[in-house]
DNA sequence: TCAAAAGTGTTCTCCCTACACCCATGG
DNA sequence: CCATGGGTGTAGGGAGAACACTTTTGA
């Protein structure tokens, strides 16, 4: 028998599965790339992947994946574009589903591939393998799009972070600057967070009043949809 | 030689892509669909969509299929998510990967498939075979969320239209009801809209300002990103 | 004593909203 | 003369933007 067993009428592409991973140190927008280990593209930087399943839907493919290379188990994941380019794979047809993750960089142990596993800020990430660089540009303007929608620091942040943290993330993704009473006012304003009784000393310089999401609002908003305007 | 000629290693998906053509009566947003002449869903009605060739990238086996059965050429389309469910399709597993078109209703001439296939009000159309009730739900949200960065008017309305239209047509997306004048107001603001010298009769009653809109500045637009708040 | 970080309020401006009357036409 | 549709302006409110000083601590 053939190594070739599964056979078509027509040709059939291979899909795949992409994710682009992104993670916020505090104070820059991260990606986690994967160091390929084999041709083609060997030694470049690639979005951890890979084949989709026949009985897994590309979203479970996706969340499978990222398990296996980072250890990271029912991350925030969301589809954002398919890439079809006939020639986008040396080998063969491939089309790859896109998706990015948004997971607190803290919680990422590493799996099977940690040893090639790294973070990159996004304005130093090296030139990648495949399409990639055109998938991450890709990944950050969706991003910053559906920011407009969704609160997505839930995501991204601690449970409990300051006020700081909050706008340096927002910052960090649109690439602005804001003033810091209006952006504490605007974000107050539509009750999504929680003002808690606690403090930290984020710096040995002054005390800081730690913040939560309100899960409840949260939900609330992602059944009504919302806005923030920025 | 078995028909089956094409054999892979790993089984492949199928991938197909499927069009939400909408278009604009003037009153109403619209669905172009496609009744089905075969089994399985036989007699339901469904996106127009088709295999993805080899050669080709999903965009243009979209744009192939959208001219083979409505006849329009280079329409407006954007790719918006890809269905994977391993059961969306009862014969084998079908992926496929989703479009919408916006096109002016006046255009579409209809193809080879023409004798079967019908405008819909969105809001009256049937059960639809497949998962495409599913994925017109979720074009519909997508175009409602995209119609705050994109002017989408360009696409749907004709060269030359008035202020009524415009509103009627942002209405009938995002379903809602405006002030006539603060709509006006809203619109004239960001240069998008250019007043003609030109007027017609819409109605016997009263003469009606047309409108078209400024090219350069929907380019700039695109260009830099912009946001209509509504 | 200086630098760094966080807490706090007010003013101004602009945009959005709500709202009403007039005019021209066809029936 | 009446119904329909389109054209036009204003006043008020609310949210965003700009802006400075104080306090605490460690170095």
């Amino acid at each position: 028998m053939s190594e070739n067993q599964y056979c078509y009428k027509y040709p059939h592409p291979s899909v795949t599965t992409d994710c682009v991973i992104f993670g916020f140190d505090g104070s820059r927008l991260q990606v986690l790339l994967i160091e390929r280990g084999i041709e083609p593209y060997k030694g470049r930087w690639a979005f951890p992947g890979g084949f989709l399943q026949m009985d897994e839907t590309a979203e479970q493919g996706a969340l499978r994946e990222l398990k296996e290379e980072t250890g990271l188990d029912g991350a925030y994941i969301e589809q954002f574009q398919t890439y079809t380019d006939p020639d986008r794979d040396p080998r063969e047809r491939v089309i790859t589903i896109a998706y990015y993750a948004l997971v607190r960089i803290q919680e990422v142990q590493g799996g099977d591939d940690a040893a090639r596993a790294q973070w990159f800020p996004i304005d130093e990430v090296p030139q990648l393998a495949f399409d990639h660089d055109r998938i991450l540009r890709d990944a950050t303007r969706k991003l910053r799009e559906r920011i407009h929608f969704k609160p997505i620091g839930f995501e991204l942040l601690p449970e409990k972070f300051t006020m700081k943290d909050l706008q340096m993330l927002y910052e960090a993704i649109l690439d602005v600057k804001f003033d810091r009473r209006n952006f504490a006012k605007k974000m107050m304003h539509n009750e999504l967070l929680i003002q808690l009784d606690e403090t930290i000393w984020p710096t040995p310089k002054r005390e800081a009043q730690l913040y939560a999401f309100n899960k409840v609002k949260y939900n609330e908003f992602k059944q009504k949809g919302f806005q923030i305007e920025f």
